[in-house]
DNA sequence: TTTGTGTTTTAGGCTAGCCTAATGCCCTGT
DNA sequence: ACAGGGCATTAGGCTAGCCTAAAACACAAA
């Protein structure tokens, strides 16, 4: 039927890569996102998010339990990583290539990952080297739509006495970022949990160059370790 | 007053962008850019045209002479300017950097102006040493405003003789663009004009390498150069 | 001077996305 | 078992930007 001819995928618009990426984030622990996780993430108010649902769940790309959450679609759930991907080459490009600060990429990258065609994100992939990790060591999926999934220990809950290797920073904010780049808070790190204070205090660690830190619980929170006890 | 306070350039939308640029384009011969040039430049119904138009004047961008067209004031040019600059800059980065065809660039350019930050542009300027030119021998207005204003001839209308630096070449089409390369028909070639066949034939141009064209009509319009008599 | 033609503008309508206010649902705590 | 609180949804409205159809205008030609 020639009437029946329709474009395969009809062009998302901002706003829908928006909130698949954020349904995304917040179901990638499992489970369902709720309308006002959505709503808090993207700074709208709940009845836009409602609405937005609505109408993702009729284009197919998310699936609604009415008053209980969303979950995407494998189709949703492609578009999704294929923004992260963008979002996460751009962001590594940007840093390696044009010498922006490991703080300043994500909202540079935020604009960019809605206009930058597939053409130009692989070939910023390949000037590269097709990176596995973006700046803050999140994982890049790759462009079939696979991404890597580590189990990762947070260095405010890591035993005290374990030999870690600073994985992700999970976090996007400029000042944070800045402050845990000067202490060499980075990827690639490794640590060594020296103590922890009681009541959800303070956690001290020693850098492979010998020298300490103490890295209050908001940031520990933040520090994304894999435990490498034997090597 | 503290509610007068506000933000001093309120960000311009993409269509608005889209308009100051087309304004901008034709306007640049003097005189006023008529609305159903503007909406055949920008495919969309004159009324639409019309209706930007008149928030356009509102907010002070351009001016509006009713039935007779717009011109841009001193601050839409400026808006306009910086566009372009972004336009060229980043269509210089495609191509020099990532190994983007000269044809291909435009398209993409046209997505990513709207998106990259002021730092972004000047990043990539600087990686690229401050281009003058794009890769269609368009001048890169300065971070200032400024732009070069040559006086250029057209190939079809260069005299019979003459020689000439293929300057800029005003197309975004792909597959002209694509040909013209072919025929490295590019700007900075050294050309001299052999001959001419009348009720607007083509030109035949010798390269500099000895080779010698036969440039049709329309596309010895896009070809703009400088005569270089003397040199 | 009037008329005709082409362009511009006005009128009125649509969608995407956002908002606030009002309502509806779920579930927990008594 | 149900009352209340909190979250989700519906209702209704707004702006930007686009559209088509109708009206207004400018200008040239008769």
């Amino acid at each position: 039927m020639n009437a029946a001819i329709r474009s395969p995928q009809p062009p998302l618009t901002r706003s829908v890569e928006d909130y698949l990426k954020s349904v995304f984030h917040l179901t990638s622990q499992g489970g369902f996102a709720t309308t006002s996780d959505i709503a808090e993430m993207l700074e709208v108010a709940p009845p836009s998010v409602s609405g937005m649902m609505k109408r993702l769940s009729e284009t197919g790309l998310i699936e609604h339990v009415p008053y209980r959450g969303v979950q995407l679609t494998p189709q949703g759930r492609r578009a999704a990583l294929q923004m992260i991907r963008r979002h996460r080459i751009l962001e590594s490009y940007l840093t390696s290539k044009l010498g922006f600060d490991w703080g300043d990429v994500h909202i540079e990258a935020e604009r960019l990952e809605h206009a930058a065609s597939e053409k130009l994100i692989e070939r910023m992939a390949d000037a590269l080297g097709e990176p596995r990790y973006d700046p803050h060591g999140a994982p890049i999926p790759t462009a079939a739509g696979e991404i890597e999934e580590a189990e990762l220990v947070t260095l405010a809950e890591a035993g005290v006495g374990t030999s870690l290797i600073l994985q992700e920073v999970g976090d996007e904010n400029p000042a944070r970022l800045h402050y845990l780049a000067e202490q060499s808070l980075t990827p690639g790190m490794r640590l060594t949990v020296i103590d922890r204070q009681p009541f959800n205090g303070p956690t001290i660690v020693r850098l492979s160059d010998g020298t300490t830190r103490v890295v209050g619980q908001e940031l520990g929170l933040l520090l994304f370790c894999r435990e490498t006890d034997g090597e």
